[in-house]
DNA sequence: CCGTTAATATGTAATTATTACAATATAATA
DNA sequence: TATTATATTGTAATAATTACATATTAACGG
């Protein structure tokens, strides 16, 4: 009774180039990153095209979307249930694995029905902050 | 020796105007639905200075920026710590006042010096639960 | 192996949110 | 009331993302 639509997409060259840089890629790289870093090794490929197949790899749960970073999307093959701590300064994103206890009492839910949930931290990465540090 | 420096700013009626419609208000707006909001009764007030006056507020932490939308930047003149729940139709934004118990022990930190946090819970709003179930 | 075709890639244009800038106006101060 | 630093405005520029028309191709069946 299970409907396991199996949609199946093309293979092609594109996406398989696409699918390897993101295969255990732990960066949360925008759709530009995504793109010059595939160029490198497939110099043909369209910025469409990267933007389609992150569509596709979202609605296929491949990948998720981070609305984390104020200037542009970001995305990450990890699609399991994992929270995130970016740098104030230079926006660098890394995963943490954790789980917190986050019960929304029914009174507090206002009626939603919640399916999801995230946890960002804030903070300065070690780089940014020795840069702060040396910048009398 | 706490540097209290009380930036001041000029207080203009546009100002005024935009602090009026922010005040006490929980609804999460969008600088275009603020600019919209504000020129019912101000009319000849420009987008530009919606956008100057949200950005002078965020300097003087009287608002709060939210990314939670990835569609537009969201603001918040509630800057005391609280979490929200966002519907992933319609993208309505309530408040959740709840503490959660977020430490991050330090060997997950990854060198972060870890300066905020924000827990974002995604579901379904009641009004779009109801559209939903009357859909087929 | 082809041939067919629906799905995909590409290039470009359009859209949208946001920022930059230069000219004008004005709140705050003395 | 004059001065001036600060703010407002209108418009142009930027940047991310999406829309769309056309060309290409992966996958399937014979
Ligand atoms: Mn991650
Ligand atoms: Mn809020
Ligand atoms: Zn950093
Ligand atoms: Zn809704």
């Amino acid at each position: 009774m299970t409907e396991d639509k199996v949609k199946k997409i093309k293979m092609t060259p594109q996406r398989a180039a696409i699918l390897k840089y993101l295969d255990g890629n732990t960066s949360h790289p925008s759709a530009e990153t995504i793109f010059e870093a595939v160029r490198k090794k497939y110099p043909m490929i369209s910025f469409t095209t990267v933007y389609n197949t992150l569509q596709t790899l979202k609605d296929l749960d491949r990948v998720r979307e981070l609305n984390i970073d104020d200037e542009r999307k970001r995305y990450d093959p990890n699609v399991n249930i994992h929270h995130h701590l970016i740098c104030t300064n230079c926006r660098k994103i890394v995963d943490i694995r954790m789980d917190f206890p986050l019960n929304v009492p029914d009174e507090k839910a206002q009626g939603y029905m919640i399916s999801g949930r995230h946890v960002e931290f804030y903070g300065l990465c070690p780089k940014c902050r020795n840069k702060k540090k040396n910048n009398y």
